[in-house]
DNA sequence: TTGTATGCGTTATCAC
DNA sequence: GTGATAACGCATACAA
């Protein structure tokens, strides 16, 4: 019944239709398609899951082609006139449409997304360190993806291999090794502009860290002042340059001073606090001369230091003071509280950020000097007024 | 000499050479094209930016359409022949070749990409729940896209308007706030899987977090157990789920322990330790009598408190007993330790990316139960060996 | 000022 | 098994 035309109508009948109806073959041109929708359309009482407007649906809504609905969402508003750029607004705004940020990433090959890895997303240092870098980003409408290398060389390669290959706009890395990092990072930087934070590899990519021998003199600046004539310098193990750049700062500048820092009082022990302790208490245990002041190349390497002390009934400053670097959010919280040298991570961070974005066209390396906090592990000045 | 050719052969000669070579029309077929590639390709001083390798590059190399190249190097590698696969790959290889992660996710309409937004990822709380789920992210082979509402409702909506638009596959969310977070929350979980951590609104979103009840009864009967009468409860302002949920079941608990809680003595502060500090100084400045034990509800509090009471020359433990809750990285290193209840943190990042990826079905409020630490800011049980 | 048409680089659906 | 081709959704060069 349905199919009850002569055969000869249908030969061309279905030529208009031919994209969406296929072979209807009938000789109602429309009907069957505007049934169909209809039907569809009214009676169907499942939830309606309104597939998400493209541009092309506000553009037929408002009556425009595509490229004028693009022009008035977009940058070309200026070029039309108001009154089309605003009934497409309008009607863009009625449809709930939001562009495609995938679509206009390919289209625009821009992402919008910077990556970011860090050796140890746990350490204290880097999560205050990814807090300020993503406040930059934020502040230019970036969004920020992280990745943690979890102190392995093999995952941050795998890391930065996946962001180089088009996910990501720009790169910030701190890389994790000083020299086996170096790879990834040159490969990495070859695919898509980075900037490397804090720490970096010998490389011709840009990097921004604090004054590490400005840093040091600054402490032991301090510790000189209040007395200080030996001292016992706490290291991170794992070879990253800032370490070996404080190692050597301090030595200088501890000769500079007239200070005493034998080869047997600098010792490297990992990152966690207990270590650190186990190393104080290696020291203590070594020479019956206890040093005047440790001075701890990070916070972490402080804390552990000062519950070692005193644990041992050694009191901190009084008989040994202590500082530490990075100036962490919890050297403000321990007790003491401790002295240190603070990171201008803000300034930093907004640095790197901006390189990366050629809103600064420095290159090489760039060192910014940090600010001498002064707490309650070391002593107060002598001669300081109320002492 | 080189363009020694008879001024008629050279008429079409330029015409062959617009798009690649299309139609040479000249007997020497393919001769001004090659030359044209050789020189350039020789003697061009420039960087040679060379093109990103495209995937019709690859088939192009390989003499094989772009759909097999696609099959050899993506999924369809079963529906061909191994060797067709291996020499597209090789070519792949050697071309440098790696798929166009923009592209792709056009096509596909899926990003591999999570967001993440937290209240302040400056706390050092938020700040270790972005690495759990970074880590269960990072197994399942997806990217964290982190942004931080900064505290603010506002800002919070416009992170999550940003990122509901395309940008990701999914949500994970730790509101801001109880009641303002939730109209763009729903909004959000409308366009995007989404999943609530640590806090949820009242919404029919999922969520997972710790068992609150279950966490404080945990923590009272801890102090119960030491002798503890009489408590007073420091909590944070800003109603945030938790943090009302874990008031109304210490003051139930306390009650069926038989233990004072005054309604003076629930104090609400703000997250910062000096405000901590401040509030337990002014419970202990208003009755002469000084309470037990403070039952905190977060280590940073505790901290706070802590320091206020010793600052006062109340020794903790042994006057005063206080607990923390969450277990953050500082809670093991202040002096004293403190004691408090953890977080599985792990756990409920994984249960709820598992519940974002479809892997568990689970709906509605998920609570996973958190573990005492006994630590050096309660005192050890009486009767204990060694007591 | 607006519209038409093309391409961004993939994957998947058909034919062959 | 393999190849042509249509989307994916958008922005712009070029035409009108």
């Amino acid at each position: 019944m349905e199919n009850g035309h002569p055969p000869g109508a249908s030969t061309d009948g279905d030529e208009g239709t031919s994209p969406p109806t296929v072979l209807s073959g009938t000789g109602e041109i429309g009907e069957p398609v505007r049934t169909a929708q209809g039907a569809t359309y009214t009676r169907t009482m499942t939830p309606e899951p309104t597939p998400r407007p493209r541009l092309v649906d506000v553009a037929r809504e408002a009556g425009v082609s595509v490229a004028t609905a693009s022009r008035a969402l977009g940058k070309g508003s200026e070029l039309i006139r108001a009154d089309t750029r605003d009934h497409v607004r309008q009607v863009a705004r009625r449809l709930g449409y939001r562009v495609n940020p995938v679509a206009r990433s390919l289209r625009l090959s821009t992402t919008g997304h910077i990556g970011m890895v860090v050796p140890s997303i746990g350490n204290p240092f880097f999560m205050e360190l990814v807090a300020q870098v993503e406040h930059c980003l934020a502040e230019r409408g970036l969004n920020l993806l992280l990745a943690d290398a979890r102190m392995s060389v093999a995952h941050e390669d795998h890391l930065l291999r996946s962001l180089e290959s088009g996910a990501v706009d720009g790169l910030v890395v701190a890389p994790c090794h000083e020299t086996y990092s170096t790879p990834a990072l040159e490969r990495a930087a070859a695919h898509v502009p980075t900037v490397q934070l804090d720490r970096g590899v010998q490389l011709d990519v840009p990097m921004v860290g604090v004054d590490d021998p400005h840093g040091i003199r600054t402490l032991l600046d301090h510790l000189a002042e209040r007395g200080v004539e030996r001292i016992a310098l706490l290291s991170n193990t794992g070879s990253n340059v800032s370490s070996v750049t404080r190692v050597r700062a301090a030595r200088a500048v501890a000769e500079e001073l007239g200070m005493r820092l034998d080869p047997d009082d600098i010792i490297e022990c990992s990152f966690s606090v207990d270590e650190a302790g186990a190393a104080v208490n290696r020291v203590l245990d070594r020479s019956g001369a206890v040093p005047d002041a440790f001075l701890c190349l990070n916070d972490l390497l402080a804390i552990g230091a000062i519950t070692a002390l005193r644990g041992r009934g050694i009191a901190v400053p009084e008989r040994v003071q202590v500082t530490g670097f990075d100036d962490i959010q919890f050297a403000a919280l321990m007790r003491p509280t401790i002295t240190t040298l603070h990171q201008p991570l803000d300034a930093i961070a907004d640095r790197g950020v901006s390189i990366l974005m050629g809103d600064d066209d420095s290159t090489g390396r760039i060192h910014i000097e940090g600010t001498l906090v002064e707490r309650e592990s070391t002593r107060r000045r002598p001669g300081a007024v109320g002492e």
